[in-house]
DNA sequence: TATTTGACCAAGA
DNA sequence: ATCTTGGCCAAAT
């Protein structure tokens, strides 16, 4: 079964959409995305991410390793450790705490 | 078209 | 607990 040419562009699209639905507070992973896109593309979520950081409108400040650690961030990581601590997340070092508690599932994600 | 690159991940030592 | 290693996949070069 052959996709569907429109459907070729999707993954990059598909992850902002994605990452725009995660509200103040909450985190998601680079992993998380990936699965939700039914992908294993884990490293290719954070090279979207890098390249084309779609400003304000997707908060890709909220996306974080799958392990509780900080991730990267264009701007610094610094700069993305205050952003979250603004919205309320808790760190130790590059360490996120209660990680999983503030940690966003998308609606349909498969199972953990 | 082929190779290299990463804001990663999981398992080993 | 930290460090290394191999793998993974889309995008860029």
């Amino acid at each position: 079964m052959k996709k569907s040419t429109s459907e070729k562009n999707s993954f990059a699209k598909d992850c902002y959409e994605l990452l725009r639905r995660v509200p103040q507070g909450y985190v998601t992973t680079y992993k998380d995305l990936a699965l939700a896109l039914n992908s294993k593309a884990f490293r290719a979520v954070g090279q979207i991410m890098k390249k084309n950081p779609y400003a304000p409108e997707v908060p890709c400040h909220r996306v974080v390793c799958s392990n509780g650690n900080l991730g990267g961030f264009v701007h610094g990581k610094e700069a993305k450790k205050k952003l979250l601590e603004k919205e309320g997340l808790s760190f130790q070092k590059e360490k996120i705490l209660n990680f999983d508690k503030h940690k966003f599932l998308f609606p349909i994600q498969k199972k953990n």
